[in-house]
DNA sequence: GTCTATAGTGCGATAGAC
DNA sequence: GTCTATCGCACTATAGAC
């Protein structure tokens, strides 16, 4: 394990999960990170602008299958109705087998609020862009970002859910289960 | 200007924002701030935890509004219906002569990501106090979470509405046909 | 109020792949 | 030889400890 092995991203993404796990985020120094998988602080900061996006990195891939989510839905559908469509889209990054993985991860986060800053700063890129997609469809303003934002919201919910001790659904099915409720939520409205 | 006189942490704060209007947040450094109110670094980190907290000091008012808007609602309504009366009660704290202030911090923190983390943390903060008051009042989950955020989503978009150039028209205006537009869109879904 | 560890950056040197 | 990942060093600013 040293200078030259391939994956050095992969490797250093794994090692700094393990030990922000092991004695947490802030005890955790970028040395310490790279130091365990044989390479230097400096070489940690070519691949990871900082400290967090280390546990954040290849979420490209969850922008790409809300696009495709996007996309499959049918060309008369409401704005609403195409969030749901990516909704669904996202479940193929969560299969069952992650889930234990993503338990870890959102263990670290939830303890840190430096981590928490950026997750959520990634939710609301991923909303932003969802909801670009919206009004390339045709959706005005302001119901292109209430639907998008809504899409984020049942996310963080399904997914808190998934994660949750004892949880064997699937996210999709959580997913389609919180739509359910917000939709009876707002129809009983006063 | 100087050491001893009162109001530091205010004089700070405005201070703050000047420099990060005039030269931006990066270019901006904590000595910096303090030096042009006549205090040194260090008393600058004796009221704020970092730097990005100057920006939002003086939120836990709107918290406040919230929980007296969610007070002030009927027993028997319903969450969203709480929600809206928590929504109102946030009007409050950004009156008209509050705008062209609020332009200028926005403008801030839309430069800047790291700004934008904070932002979102603490309007999480907020929706996560809303959703446990809802819980108090004996909404369950994931409802109260649900309305919680749906009025998050609310509160941005008129927030983003009401510091739009040319906007002339209230908050709490705003929020009311935000609102609207959302119950709407929910009831036009398949 | 001082002192120190750490985050993060810039730039030039080097080691290995080809 | 070129190309590029990695390293070493110097440096500033943040933030916390004493």
């Amino acid at each position: 394990m040293g200078r030259w092995e391939p994956g050095a991203r992969e490797r250093l993404q794994a090692a700094a999960l393990d030990l922000y796990v092991e004695r947490g985020f802030e005890q955790t120094t970028a040395a310490d990170i790279a130091a365990s998988v044989g390479l230097t602080e400096r070489t940690f900061f070519r691949y990871f602008a900082d400290k967090r996006e280390v546990l954040f990195h290849g979420q490209e891939r969850l922008t790409e299958l809300v696009l495709e989510g996007v996309a499959a839905a049918p060309a008369d559908a409401t704005p609403l109705a195409v969030v749901v469509s990516a909704l669904l889209g996202t479940a193929e990054f969560f299969p069952d087998d992650r889930r234990e993985h993503s338990r870890r991860r959102q263990t670290v986060i939830s303890a840190h609020p430096a981590l928490q800053e950026r997750e959520l700063l990634k939710m609301a890129g991923l909303a932003a862009t969802l909801a670009g997609a919206l009004r390339e469809r045709g959706a005005p303003e302001p119901a292109a970002t209430l639907a998008a934002q809504s899409g984020a919201t049942v996310f963080g919910v399904a997914f808190g859910q998934w994660i949750a001790e004892g949880e064997t659904r699937s996210l999709a099915d959580i997913q389609r289960e919180v739509v359910t409720e917000l939709l009876s939520m707002s129809s009983g409205a006063r």
